[in-house]
DNA sequence: TTGTAAGCGTTATCAA
DNA sequence: TTGATAACGCTTACAA
């Protein structure tokens, strides 16, 4: 490939001139500088960024380390990361750890499977010298991303940051809780159970705190026996609409859009339908909660939401200093209710 | 952060000694080695991988352009690139083009546009010093990504490459509709509609022949009434049900998913049932398809074969040299049919 | 077995 | 306005 010494014979001048034109550091001559520019053009010249990095000590980057890239919350999250960097000149590189790969889903909580390959992860950026660092997770928890005396700036993305020293940005749950409750009760219903996902899961526990919080408020009596707990799986739906129909309630929050599916699976099975015989609640509006019949009424997560507020903090702590570092922020996104059929008013 | 020149002074050697150890090029003692790699540790020295690459003129990273990461196909075929990049001990670059965000829609056979950031990102990727390109286009078509005399090997990965010297990774789609046709005539079809994609797409010429194919094996007639045009859009699997039912078809091939949603869309409207009143299959093997009721029959399409396949090649050429420039090969990957509910044995 | 020194392609500093 | 030169951190050929 060409360099930029070759491209200094062409044009008979050093090297120093033909850094100056590209970077617009010091003045040239006009005639020189388009001859330079024309050469530059002709022999598609591009300067080596390895050079460049090395001699600059800044490279312009910032480093992604997904979780997982296959998470249905992962690429809609990193596309608007990567489309506020490049509109802000950054350039993106990407670290896919492939945890469910790995691991399927035995890495949740597992300290050592994290950092068995959190750690390589880090080191490579930082040997790449990229300029800060957005750790994208794939679903809710407190994780141990970074060192207090982390080097660089960076950020947790859809996960709560262990340490105090590192902004993290998450979804609103408590207020997605409190909300779907809200909306429930605003539809005449007063025994709604709810299908919880798993019991330690901190969607699961800010979820249901919202959720309490809205009873209360509307003077909706709390059972307890109401509440069951999932595994975020379709099958958990199903068996838990069962116990749940049995207890009489008129509607179900179900804390994803595939426990929900699960309870469709129940109600077709059963010849009853959702928006009729019962209401049903969902969250994540993913997909299929607008194919399911009667599409599903849910409550959505912003990820490309998501994906900005944390690209913009980044860019804003990379361009006032680091200021992400001086302390903990926890930025929480709302999410949005999608009205759809499966909720019917009632009395 | 620190240098090998560091670390040589800590440990009382020379950096080329440091740098023997680290590569293992040469006989080091065992105690020096020993004490170097103690250091090594403590510190947690890395490597500066812009010295290296510049240095050593490989960077043993192979770059990936994706038309665009929000594509439902992207992510599944690029996790399996880096996966396998990853175990052969290459690193990935991933260079999203966002196509969708900038053009919606507008941008399929538009060179101009396509050139317009597949140009910069190439040239993004040749100042890095990757080792080759992967181009994941996000549907199928031919497509013009790299000049003939391209400086590195290349492959182009779900899409034709037009220029013959780069190997091409597609599914074989021929041979999908083909299949699909066979299944249902095994089902006792004899009147089967097509509600195809757009006309001049390569992904409906295809399926479409070898479906036509198949009728042919099968002695079934052919009838171009029967084979409407829709825009993969769900709402024109909803229109297009509705004239081919009013052509009396006991089955209907969608050549994707998101349209049998909508002819889904028709019959509850009207009171009818997937695999009772009518056969419906799809294509894609898209998550919703598992959550249709009935569950719809469709021909899957392994991303994640598609995927390996593809790094394997890459990963093969550049260890064997540039095979790949050598000339054009079309590989084909092929489809399973996912037999579920919605395709009933008749007669 | 180890050290010295050149060189990879840039940019920044200094001198002209 | 321009050019020479050093320096960035590493690897490697050569010398010791």
């Amino acid at each position: 490939m060409i360099t930029q010494k070759e491209i200094a014979q062409m044009c008979g001048v050093s090297t120093s001139t033909i850094s100056n034109v590209l970077n617009g550091k010091r003045k040239v001559s006009e005639a020189t500088r388009q001859r330079v520019l024309d050469v530059v053009k002709k022999t598609g010249y591009q300067p080596n960024y390895f050079a460049q990095g090395m001699r600059k000590q800044k490279t312009n980057i910032i480093g992604i380390i997904a979780e997982d890239l296959i998470q249905f919350s992962s690429p809609p999250i990193i596309e608007r990361i990567m489309a506020y960097c490049e509109d802000m000149h950054y350039r993106t590189i990407l670290i896919n750890m492939r945890m469910y790969d790995k691991w399927l889903n035995t890495w949740y909580n597992d300290e050592k499977k994290l950092q068995s390959v959190l750690k390589p992860a880090i080191s490579e950026l930082l040997s790449i010298k990229v300029d800060a660092i957005m750790y994208v997770a794939g679903h809710a928890r407190v994780v141990n991303c970074f060192p207090d005396d982390f080097e660089i700036p960076a950020i947790v993305v859809y996960a709560y940051s262990k340490s105090p020293k590192f902004t993290s940005i998450v979804i609103d749950d408590e207020k997605g809780g409190y909300d779907m409750a809200k909306y429930l009760v605003s539809m005449g219903h007063e025994k709604i159970g709810v299908i919880a996902g798993t019991a330690d899961n901190l969607h699961t526990r800010k979820r249901l705190s919202g959720f309490r919080k809205a009873l209360k408020e509307g003077k909706v009596p709390y059972n307890p026996k109401w509440v069951r707990y999932g595994d975020w799986k379709r099958g958990s739906g199903h068996q838990l609409a069962e116990e749940l129909i049995r207890e009489d309630v008129t509607a179900i929050f179900c804390m994803n859009d595939e426990m929900a599916a699960g309870v469709y699976d129940y109600l077709y099975e059963n010849g009853m339908k959702a928006g009729e015989d019962i209401s049903i609640a969902g969250y994540d509006n993913m997909e299929i909660s607008g194919y399911l019949k009667p599409a599903l009424t849910t409550n959505e997560i912003s990820f490309s939401q998501i994906g900005i507020k944390s690209a913009e903090l980044m860019i804003k702590a990379l361009t006032d200093g680091y200021e992400t570092k001086k302390g903990k922020e926890i930025i929480k996104v709302p999410c949005r209710i999608i009205e759809r059929d499966s909720v019917k008013r009632i009395k």
